[in-house]
RNA sequence: GGUCCGGUAGCUCAGUUGGAUAGAGCAUCUGCCUUCUAAGCAGACGGUCACGCGUUCGAAUCGCGUCCGGAUCACCA
């Protein structure tokens, strides 16, 4: 039983006793002691004054008493104002560590076969370019959040929802058949997403320059819009897509697949994956069927130009048009196809979407319309909303191309990483391969790192003309700290010293500071997956790490000449090696054995 | 205009169900490598927690109002 479970319960206990006060253990919420105080946790007794009809000081004082004779872990108390500092016995913290040391992936909680499942989408790419800043967001977000939950002990699905149809990616197929002079990826020796990429800006340049012709000659934005013979040879494209023409199909498969295979590569050095990906052609008419089903049951209405709605004023929202009048089908019709797929696919208990906030609202009526349609966890499915990321001279426009791409971000960072590494001389005598592997698993560090600390919900900045920090609250430091301890380690074990017997051990405060924090770990875990927030663990990480440097530097562990103590600095040691590293798992961070 | 979200040190951000004198990093300045890794440690400097009122033993945190910033309210995705 951890500290604070005791001294939750021994408070209610004394409570009772003293003032025949009932209380609910889980109200008492002991918290560390700060550190300029004598103790390890503090309770408020503010709450039991009225009913002991006592100064706040007289009652932590008795309460103090209590627990000193009735509760063995209290080894004494003090009292400052309203607050009562319990000294835990240092025994107990012995108690503790060795709890963790034996705990095989400390901190998580394995699903079981009953346990509610999750899916979690995320991702959710457009085929017609590559994936930029935003989606390294989304992907990170997306992937640390599954193993957040996993580590919960959810069942989790991970999965991706591909939009690989609609105009964007006939646009990218017109201007690849007209100016793409048959490129391929390997006649380019370019990625397949970024060879599409660039066709899509060729389209937009083209068309751009077709709209300023067309205006030329004195036609309005509109009547240019409407006459441009590119964005009529594009829908007429679309349409023979919808109609299973041979020949597009077959360039759509073709151009496509490239884009994937440039995916996979982004995907797999990121370091993402999914358990199950869905496209959206293969499920927008799943959602077109489910909507005329819904008509048929009238959940939606038909107006009189033949477009299908949903009624949600009901619901303080507005009508919501989810077929066109030509029959076609838009956003949430084919959001709702997903779905429809994915609940046959999965007894799927919690449905959580990885999406930035400007689809708050999409969201919402997605979350109405599933409802009535019948899905059971459409009633509460999650948006998981992020902010965006700014540069600092504002959003990133792909027309105005102020996108940071997501390959070449990746690659900088991985160069830097080498770079520093190298002027620091980290990388002296260790062959290439290991020096590759310390700086892509350094490079990335610092970028997921970057992006995962901060609250989801808010915008970030991100100044690609300062490079990203590895010194102070960073991916690296953290990285670099499990380094170091894996080294001490390293050597203790060539020394033949042992982490065995560390149980007679009186820690010192620091040492108290340590366990205490690993002790946290696993309500760290569960409120991070209470809360949807990867931010929570990456900055349990840096306490973890920053109260390890601590206690560290404050004595000399290998040299320690009393057996004992060595082997409970090195137990400390190999317990918080194991949670950075569980940790920074959770945030898909590795971490190396050296750098 | 309606709805939602943000506003904490010069900058980037933490701050748990309301708790003690609001915390880190960066930047600036001062010390510390013959010591298991200095991507580090110790310290200094830096605050009207946007503003006002309220709730109470106690508010960055909860409520109401105001100001600023962002998002959204399509037969776009």
């Amino acid at each position: 039983m951890s500290a604070e479970n005791i001294i939750k319960n021994a408070v209610a206990k004394a409570v009772k006793e003293l003032y025949g006060l009932d209380v609910a253990p889980e109200s008492v919420a002991p918290q560390a002691t700060r550190k300029e105080f004598e103790g390890n946790l503090t309770v408020m007794v503010f709450p039991y004054v009225k009913a002991a009809r006592k100064a706040p000081e007289a009652v932590g004082a008795e309460i103090g008493a209590w627990l000193e004779q009735n509760e063995p872990a209290v080894a004494g108390y003090n009292v400052v104002k309203g607050f009562l500092n319990i000294v835990i016995a240092p025994t107990f913290w012995n108690s503790v560590l060795k709890g963790i040391l034996d705990t095989p992936d400390y901190g998580t909680v394995k699903p079981g076969p009953d346990s509610p499942l999750y899916m979690v989408e995320y991702s959710s790419p457009n085929t017609n370019k590559p994936l930029h800043l935003g989606h390294v967001r989304n992907n990170l977000l997306g992937y640390s959040l599954a193993l957040i939950l996993e580590a919960c002990g959810y069942r989790v699905v991970k999965t991706n929802i591909v939009n690989d149809r609609g105009i964007h990616i006939c646009k990218s197929m017109l201007a690849w058949q007209k100016w793409g002079e048959g490129a391929t990826p390997e006649s380019r020796a370019q990625k397949g997403d970024h060879l599409i990429g660039d066709c899509y800006v060729a389209f937009d340049k083209h068309y751009k320059a077709e709209l300023a012709e067309l205006k030329a000659k004195g036609m309005t934005d509109e009547e240019a819009e409407a006459a441009s013979t590119l964005m009529k040879e594009a829908r007429e494209m679309l349409r023979k897509w919808e109609a299973g023409d041979a020949e597009v199909r077959a360039l759509w498969e073709k151009m496509n697949s490239w884009v994937y295979a440039g995916f996979d590569e982004t995907y797999r050095r990121m370091g993402v994956g999914f358990d199950k990906i869905y496209y959206e052609s293969r499920t927008y008419l799943d959602g077109k069927a489910k909507v005329l089903e819904g008509l048929e049951k009238g959940i939606m209405y038909r107006r009189d130009d033949g477009s299908v709605w949903a009624d949600l004023t009901g619901d303080g929202l507005d009508h919501k048009l989810l077929l066109r009048s030509d029959g076609t089908s838009v956003y949430m019709t084919q959001d709702i196809g997903t779905a429809a797929q994915r609940y046959a696919d999965y007894p799927i208990d919690r449905m959580v979407y990885v999406v930035g906030n400007e689809q708050e609202y999409h969201f919402k009526v997605l979350s109405l319309i599933l409802d009535k349609l019948g899905f059971k966890w459409g009633k509460d499915l999650v948006h998981f909303s992020y902010g965006m990321v700014e540069l600092p001279n504002g959003k990133m426009k792909s027309r105005e191309g102020t996108v940071v791409d997501a390959d070449d971000l990746m690659e900088s960072m991985v160069a830097d990483a080498r770079k520093v590494s190298a002027e620091l001389g980290k990388t002296d005598g260790l062959t290439d391969a290991e020096i590759d592997a310390i700086s892509e698993m350094v490079g990335l560090g610092a970028l997921k790192y970057f992006l995962l600390k901060v609250d989801p919900r808010k915008n970030m900045t991100f100044n690609p003309a300062e490079s990203i920090d590895f010194n102070g609250n960073t991916g690296p430091f953290i990285q670099y700290t499990y380094a170091r301890i894996r080294s001490v380690l390293r050597r203790a074990a060539e020394a033949g010293m042992t982490v065995a017997d560390y149980s007679a051990v009186i820690p010192n405060d620091k040492e108290i500071a340590l366990v205490q924090r690993l002790a946290d770990f696993p309500a760290t875990v569960a409120e991070a997956g209470r809360r949807f927030s990867p931010a929570l663990i990456a900055n349990y990480a840096y306490e973890l790490v920053k109260e390890y440097n601590q206690f560290y530097h404050d004595c000399s562990i290998l040299r320690e000449e009393d057996a004992a103590v060595r082997s409970l600095r090195l137990a400390l040691s190999e317990a918080t090696a194991r949670t950075v590293s569980t940790a920074m798992g959770l945030l898909g961070i590795s971490v190396p054995e050296r750098m």
